[in-house]
DNA sequence: TTTATATTGGAGTGATCGCTACAGAATGAC
DNA sequence: GTCATTCTGTAGCGATCACTCCAATATAAA
């Protein structure tokens, strides 16, 4: 009955990502948004209504593609000290050539605007719980497996897992070595789960 | 045999330091700086030449005044573990009231322009250095003292406290309640440095 | 084919960005 | 005092900000 979209919103918010992820919220003008999806203005808030609406959807976006995936693929594989392991470390490897210290659009988030901006902060809440929640069941099942040692809390190891990855990606920006970031991912693991991270 | 300027340079830094602290290098404008300062443009760009150098300028004098004066304060004290203890207690209670989730001027610009600006990113990694020696001093008097064990490497745990304070401090600007920021602080601590640390 | 509806490209909105030009004011040297 | 020099206040620079307006265009229902 009317004009349909000449494009994918789904497409659209995966380049838009890429922008935000790389330069930050702030950063990101709406020309750099024009060129990343191709969208011109009229089109772009015609659906998206406004830059913050639209930031908003693509850190949903990102935490359902991004960080829900990586939970999928590697927090719930059959191994959990590997699953964690795997977790971490492809988060300094598995990023495209050249961008070392572009960390995690999220943890990024949480420095540049969750402090002003509520309905930010409640995504990001969202999704620490999310994630300490899926760190919590692998430590259990490591716990069970006898594969780490049970003098710690399962809930405090999983507190650990959460803080010490956001210290990692924080730290990794201003490091800008994937190699070193590396390094310092399995020092952490082996401090926190123990040996057990090696053989895994 | 010219006119004086009008102003205390260190305190024209403090003032502007509150408001980077608080806002972020990007979403401080100059009007902000005007403001928070008192200077007008011309007084302003005639001694600091640009916002980007002023910017540089303040994280150095933060850096100094406020870390160091912190490092010099609490982790040069006699005991080492209460030192540590109070070094990260004290980012999340010595704040002004309602401040909750500003976190740490240098951490917040980690995130936000230490990937594009090598300038930035020195005075960061300088800063991470630096603090980081202190950890280590602290841990290995520590260990000496015998208040905490010996099974790790002291390196390895200065590493573990430096990378911790970072994803405390990042994550303080999603919870904003330092209430809850002080237990997620000292669990912590109790994981890396043993229970010596509650007695302290 | 006509019509109703929605999307599109492109020009352009006022506001704000970091920053500058310049005249006048304030100082110390003489 | 006069002068040389520097600082200060103000007005405003061009560029860019997020965003809007509108005529042209493309569709599906009738």
């Amino acid at each position: 009955m009317a004009r349909p979209k000449n494009f994918d919103q789904h497409q659209v918010m995966a380049n838009a990502m890429q922008a935000f992820w790389l330069k930050g919220y702030q950063a990101t003008s709406m020309k750099d948004l024009e060129l990343a999806t191709g969208l011109k203005p009229s089109s772009f808030y015609n659906t998206f209504g406004s830059k913050e609406d639209f930031f908003l959807m693509v850190l949903d976006y990102y935490s359902e593609k991004v960080v829900g995936a990586r939970m999928e693929r590697y927090l719930k594989q059959a191994d959990p000290i590997k699953g964690i392991k795997d977790f971490f470390t492809t988060c300094f490897t598995d990023l495209p050539r050249g961008s070392e210290g572009i960390a995690c659009l999220l943890v990024n988030s949480m420095s540049e605007i969750a402090i002003h901006h509520d309905g930010i902060r409640k995504v990001l809440n969202q999704n620490e719980v999310l994630l300490r929640a899926n760190f919590l069941r692998c430590v259990e099942q490591a716990q069970q497996e006898k594969r780490i040692s049970n003098q710690h809390d399962s809930g405090v190891l999983a507190d650990q897992l959460l803080i010490t990855l956001n210290g990692l990606l924080v730290t990794s920006k201003a490091i800008k070595n994937n190699e070193k970031m590396l390094e310092a991912c399995l020092q952490s693991l082996r401090f926190i789960l123990g040996e057990a991270v090696v053989a895994s």
